[in-house]
DNA sequence: GTCTAACTGGCACGTTGTGCCAAAAAGTCT
DNA sequence: AGACTTTTTGGCACAACGTGCCAGTTAGAC
């Protein structure tokens, strides 16, 4: 296994969610357009230098917050009991990633909802999940077999992806809350279902 | 129906696409990243400032090359027949969409290749079939009944546009040509047909 | 031809993001 | 502890980005 990440790497680690944090505040209250990134420094006590080595966008700087979800969620696949059917471990690694238990994980949701209203962000949400995608893709590769067809994984993971997303998406728009009906959890395993499953509407003829 | 467009309006695309090709010839001799803003203005023929009314951003100026596949691709479905099924006019208007049959489209298949290696333009890409799977479910959505489930749309409309776009991401990695087999035609339709099909992957178990 | 509306180019300007270098901090030895 | 190496940090300069503004030009309608 991977041994337990330095002190410095884990110092630099909080220190991103820091400005991770600082940078939604700000987004959410100004939007993304409004606020400079020598602002996002400013409020996270570092300057305008240090900002651009922990993030190469202003923009990115909510990533940590928009990519949470995603990483628990490929972490949780990963290590799910392997007599699963693919299908089975995505849809309940899916709900449980979109289970907020850690507070962290409630408030990383809620700023979700928060910044996905925001058109200037979409750019960074596409690419958090075009990374967790492959992050995915490389999770379902290991759980088969050496010879499995390549593009068939892919489609699986961008289709899984994508599951995710919609979901997320639907529920940014909805008022729903972050637990109970309508809530990620709730919509997620759905998606994920469903689309796994085949949807109906593939044979609906006008 | 709507009009024809008027002069100034062709004029206006005609000139866009022009911009297109001088922008994806500079990205794909030196990269987008090495490429600024007024040369692609300069072999364009216009001023920066003239250029920056065309697309607000630099690696936007590829946007048409890499959406006109997309666009094609959601106009031939919404024409389809109403008597077949959704996956069935979606696979065949995939198919379709992907046969180069005008020297333009064949054109842009092969600039699509090109500027998919450049990480930088990745954005673009994302961003590309986020606007097409937004056109898609609008058409999907005209073909169903007014109550059906809006999430079961958006369902369908991610799951078909991430399926050509894995297939050319695959197409663009190996080096198959534009038509036969592992062409962009072959590799859509397959995805398409997979994805709405049901993956046989779903059920594996380790 | 005249008038209106749209397109164009140049200029100024704040912001973005990076290369470079010296100072400070953290980690590693004896 | 102290001396050493490695990493992080901040300030500065700078090219490039993207936009507001205004004046000159062009296209289309009457």
């Amino acid at each position: 296994m991977t041994g337990r990440p330095t002190l410095t790497q884990r110092r630099r680690e909080s220190t991103r969610l820091e400005i991770a944090q600082a940078a939604a505040e700000l987004f959410a209250a100004r939007g993304a357009e409004a606020t400079t990134a020598e602002e996002i420094a400013n409020a996270s006590g570092i300057s305008l230098r240090t900002f651009y080595r922990y993030f190469s966008e202003k923009e990115d700087a909510v990533a940590p917050l928009l990519a949470a979800g995603g990483e628990r969620w490929v972490r949780l696949f990963a290590e799910s009991a392997s007599d699963l059917p693919v299908r089975e471990a995505l849809e309940r690694s899916a709900a449980e990633s979109l289970s907020p238990l850690d507070e962290r994980d409630g408030e990383a949701m809620r700023w979700t909802r928060e910044l996905l209203r925001d058109p200037r962000l979409a750019s960074v949400w596409q690419r958090v999940h075009a990374d967790s995608e492959e992050r995915l893709r490389a999770a379902i590769a290991d759980r088969c077999p050496p010879g499995t067809d390549a593009l068939e994984i892919r489609l699986a993971a961008a289709a899984a992806t994508a599951a995710i997303r919609v979901a997320l998406e639907q529920w940014a728009v909805s008022g729903a809350p972050a637990t109970g009906p309508g809530s990620p959890r709730e919509l997620g395993a759905r998606c994920v279902h469903e689309l796994t499953g085949g949807l109906g509407l593939w044979d609906h003829v006008d």
